[in-house]
DNA sequence: GTCTATATGGCGATAGAC
DNA sequence: GTCTATCGCCATATAGAC
């Protein structure tokens, strides 16, 4: 395979794991088995190297929604459909979720705007289009990210769930958690 | 003021803000007008201070419902008051967020386990305690934990909401959010 | 309890051979 | 495109004076 892409999805398991300045450029080389002098043919510096490898992670995930958007249902339907796709992915990709979490903790401005416009905005603004066919009184913004927020916190959590009580292995399956999602969305509490 | 508790708050507030990597001691004691040793007086090593701060960060926060679970309404006003209290908290200590945030990327099981006995624990039994009031046909782990994320992940995703369509000032107020949460989960989308 | 000075090691990055 | 060798810097941590 070629070496850059090998670096580039190496660098993906490790800086999510571990963060940008937990992640040295020789720990990186052992992974891939090259010299640390390598990756410098690659990558002008570290830095470079880490936002490359942001782009190219969120790159991955830019239009895994399409079939959702555009299948025949009720918006009910288009919602329910997003809810399980969503969930599925964020369960299958934890490295993808990891790496977003730390972005949002880095939260530098100029990348936020392009993660917005390159990977989020279009999906963003279909959810919002559903749920303002649902819920008109909803402010659908606000509503979006509720959705979001009720599927990404039970994978952000989970390490610390597992410690709480009437904690179940069944909370960590994706179709159950959607499940579960749904119905609180659709009835509330 | 003591100099370990002076070095204990400007540590929390260093880490939640950078991460363990990405503080340096050096940085760390000229934040708080020391030389790096004398930090060294305070705490065995970089590893320990870290602990202490966010066991301290974490120990200002374990009575904080108290009043809500004691209050004398139903149960569905003590989820509203609760879900109040705890954006109104979100919202005024980020710092204790943001070090939440950083302790589940790291997911040290020991301390996971110290976290939800000493902190987490007492509360998230009355949450569900509620909830199984309030709807018993859901599960209440699921659904509380579903509480907490439509208030967390409003806060983290902030930084990117900001540059996504529909986005209003309004929706960084936490009363506005509260009330949002609220409305979502006691009448479903 | 705080300082100055310093030991020791790992870091990002570069030079130059192959 | 990859290597070995190395530079210069900053990190954690310690020694010992005050």
């Amino acid at each position: 395979m070629n070496s850059k892409r090998k670096i580039l999805l190496q660098a993906k398991v490790l800086f999510a794991q571990q963060g940008f300045d937990g992640v040295s450029i020789r720990s990186l080389a052992k992974a891939v088995n090259l010299s640390p002098a390598a990756l410098y043919h690659h990558f002008p510096d570290k830095k470079t190297l880490y936002l490359e490898t942001v782009q190219c992670a969120f790159a991955e995930q830019e239009h895994v929604f399409s079939k959702v958007w555009c299948s025949e249902g009720t918006a009910r339907q288009k919602l329910i459909e997003f809810i399980e796709c969503f969930t599925e992915l964020m369960f299958a990709d934890p490295a993808f979720h990891r790496l977003m979490q730390r972005e949002l903790l880095i939260a530098d401005n100029e990348r936020m705007q392009l993660l917005a416009e390159d990977v989020f905005k279009e999906q963003f603004v279909e959810l919002m289009n559903i749920i303002r066919q649902l819920a008109p009184r909803l402010d659908a913004h606000l509503a979006a990210v509720s959705v979001l927020g009720l599927v990404c916190q039970q994978l952000e959590m989970q390490p610390l769930l597992k410690c709480l009580p009437d904690w179940r292995l069944q909370h960590e399956q994706p179709q159950s958690l959607a499940k579960h999602i749904n119905d609180i969305l659709l009835n509330g509490i």
